[in-house]
Order: C-alpha cells, then structure tokens, then sequence
DNA sequence: TAGTGGTCTAGACCACTCA
DNA sequence: GAGTGGTCTAGACCACTAT
C-alpha cells in the first residue's frame, strides 16, 4: 500500500494540473482538505509540505496556500565524484596529477577563498581519464590552513578530489555550470582541437565560514548533465 | 526560536562533519536520539528524513541510518521561464518568433514525443532578447494534439514557452545540459562568431504520459548558471 | 485580532529487512 | 523473529500576517 501523504499529494497536484485550481489561486485549508480526505491534518500538512518544496505552491500563514503563479521548475541534480561518474558507465578510471605546488593564489581565487594578502595555497591540476583517454581537466586550489593533512596526502594514489571529499565530507559550497571553447592549453590535455565547447562546472565549497576550495572542472567533448525535473 | 528539528538537524549535522560519526558508520536510532536530546521520535524523525533527502545519511528499516559512505552532493537550480531570467537581471525583455509551421519532425523528435508515423507536429524557432541584444535562441517541435489550443495562440505577443508554461503549467520532464559550438545558422541568430562556445539545454516535457513539447535553448556567450549544494 | 500554517508530542501500528 | 524506520492520529500551542 502506498502512504497517505503520498496519495493526497498525487490528488492534490492533480487538481491543480487539471486546472481546478488555477494558477496563483487560493486552494482550502488544511483543516477542510483533512476533512474532504477523511484524515489528519498533519497528513495533508506534510503533503503541502512536499508540493511547496517542490515550488508547486506558496504557503504563507493566515494567507493559505497558493498555486503558485509563475510554476517554479526545480532540477536536482547530483553532483558526483568523477571516478564514480566514470565507473557508472562501465570505464575504467584513472588519473594523472600533473601538477602539485604552493603559490600564491591569483586575486580572483584571493577573493573568493578570502584568503590574506600574502597568503601561499596549494594548486593541482589533474587530468581524469576514462579507458585511458581524457575525460575532464580539473584545475583546484587550496587552502592549506584548512586542510593541513593535505601536505601529507597520497595525492598520486588518491584524486585531490576524492582525498578532500573523504577528509572533509560535508561541506557548503556554490557551482555554476557554463560553456567554454577549449583554450590552446586545455585542448592539448583533453586532446581536442582549439575551441572545443566544453562543459564547464566551476565549483567553490567551504565549512562554516572557512573556505576549503575552489575548482573548475572541464569536461570532455559531448558531456551531458542529466536531471530531472 | 528556531524550530526544533532545525537544531537537532544542525546539531547532527556538526556531529557527521566533526567526523564524531565517520563515512558509512552507523549512527544512533531514533529512539536513543530522541531521549538523548529530549524531544519526540517524531522531531529525531523529521531532521534524519530531512539529512536523507539532502543525500547526507541513508535510511534502512531494521539496518538503522548510517552515514553515506560516499558523499552525495545534491544541487537543486531552478529553471526559470526566459523572460524572469531576463528581467531579473534588469534588462528589458522580448522576443521574435521567427518560424512556425506545422511539419513532419524528425526521426530522433518523433521517437522522443512518442508520435506516430506520419504524423505532424508544430515546428517554432524563437529569439529572446535582453535590452534587444540576443540572450538565447529556442528551437521547439510540440504535440498539437496535446495542446490543440497553441493553433490560435497569440504567440507574437506571448512566447511560445509561456504559453506553454500557462496552459500545460505543472508537467513533468526531464532537462541535460551540454555545451555546444554554436554552428553557421545559430551563430547569425545570436551574433556571435562561428564555433562559440554555448550553453545548451535541452528540455522535453510531458503531462502523465501525453507527450507535450521538446526544445532546444542556446544562451548567449558567457551564460553561467548558478546553484547551491 | 483572528485565521492560517508550522511544529511538537505521545502513542500506535505497520513494513521492511537483518540476523 | 525482532528491531528499525515510515507513517498516521489527535490534540495542542505558537508564529506570523492579512484584514
């Protein structure tokens, strides 16, 4: 048997496809669809729950619950470690740390790891590889104040990647996805022509307000980001 | 006062990142949770389901909740109508309606729609400005039996993705995102030279299982889109 | 000020699944 | 079979906000 909340959602959200509640319309309280529904109004609260955090309604107290006007569609899409994205379409992974130094950060990544003045962060550039043939490029920098262990890391066993996702597992961070042409230096490592569009994830995390990293991520020739809306 | 399972959420949360519970381990059930923070089952209930939606632990009846072992990162992006996205950057918007005919789609649309044979479909091409300089450039072929109103559609005043938006509002589909260099045809409509890098997504929709629309939407150069995990 | 959603509680039963 | 999470209920109080 399927659960109550979840039938009351499925009735509701189709009331409002099928247009009995039009769009930025007032739909009844919780306390009359619990009636109509012959339940709890806990139950019917947490089937509004879920649609309003689906961006289906709005709720607002003593203003009730709205379709909303201008239907809001949310992706969720997960973010995976390359090797795991690689994995799952049945490649072989590997990966080539080509480089690994302290240096002074450029302003840009000074800014958005807040880092001091003078202040020395680790860069790496990786190259990630499916079947031995490039998948992404990944170019990352550091704070090291953060991470100390970093500098002890097996870095050429373990991806920088998958090194911080295990030392520092759940951590805040922003990511903008755009397109780029492949510039003479990226091209050479993904071994695509100059101007290549590739798709381009550029990803910054943090915990709590200390700033662990910043990263761009180029991927290969014809990469896809799925969801679903 | 912040509500309840908020702090406790907050307060696992601080438990998982402090590394107090490793990656994959399993951590307290709901009831020893519970007395241990003196609220109700329900409330250790609530923050643990929220922590499992957000990809954080994992779940099982008898098998407790654990840790996820690799972590999941979760971005949830909204993906709003063009003209909001224009508008909420200040820029004025507007659109051109460049074709529209009725038109055997292609094999890949026919299979993607689930149309029959012989069977026609409306094909639009659309420019949407900002500040009338091109901001994306829409290619979309749509089920005229699902939406058999869009043949009176005003759609020199409307585009066809509001419309759409307003008469199927709440659909289901699925969306990827690709970069793509922009060809001869596309690079004259949005102005920029042959080979751009550009944005892609790609978008098909249906309402249960009536097929309704799919699309193309390329941005303009430098196009970034933003999330948070 | 009154009405609506937001949340907590205590208790209950059920479904799943591990041992 | 037993333990864990999944859910429902009935009642309660509170916070916000529209009027």
């Amino acid at each position: 048997m399927t659960t109550s909340h979840h039938i009351i959602r499925e009735a509701l959200l189709g009331r409002i496809q099928s247009g009995e509640w039009a769009l930025g319309s007032l739909i009844p309280g919780e306390i009359q669809l619990a009636q109509e529904y012959g339940c709890a109004r806990t139950t019917v609260n947490r089937a509004l729950r879920t649609l309003a955090e689906q961006g289906l309604v709005v709720r607002k107290r003593k203003g009730g619950t709205r379709v909303r006007a201008t239907p809001l569609r949310q992706a969720k899409l997960d973010i995976p470690i390359v090797r795991e994205q690689v994995e799952r379409t049945g490649q072989n992974y590997s990966h080539n740390l080509l480089i690994r130094r302290t240096d002074l950060p450029p302003a840009s990544v000074k800014k958005r790891l807040r880092l001091s003045e003078a202040k020395q962060a680790l860069y790496c550039e990786t190259l990630h590889l499916a079947n031995d043939r490039p998948f992404a490029f990944e170019t990352r920098w550091i704070n090291i104040d953060a991470v100390p262990d970093i500098n002890t890391a097996p870095l050429d066993m373990m991806s920088v990647n998958e090194w911080l996702v295990n030392s520092v597992p759940f951590s805040n961070g922003d990511v903008s996805f755009s397109a780029v042409n492949a510039d003479e230096f990226i091209a050479r490592q993904m071994k695509v022509t100059k101007g290549q569009a590739l798709f381009l994830i550029d990803r910054t995390t943090w915990l709590d307000a200390t700033f662990i990293t910043t990263m761009k991520l180029y991927y290969h020739k014809g990469f896809q980001l799925n969801s679903v809306l």
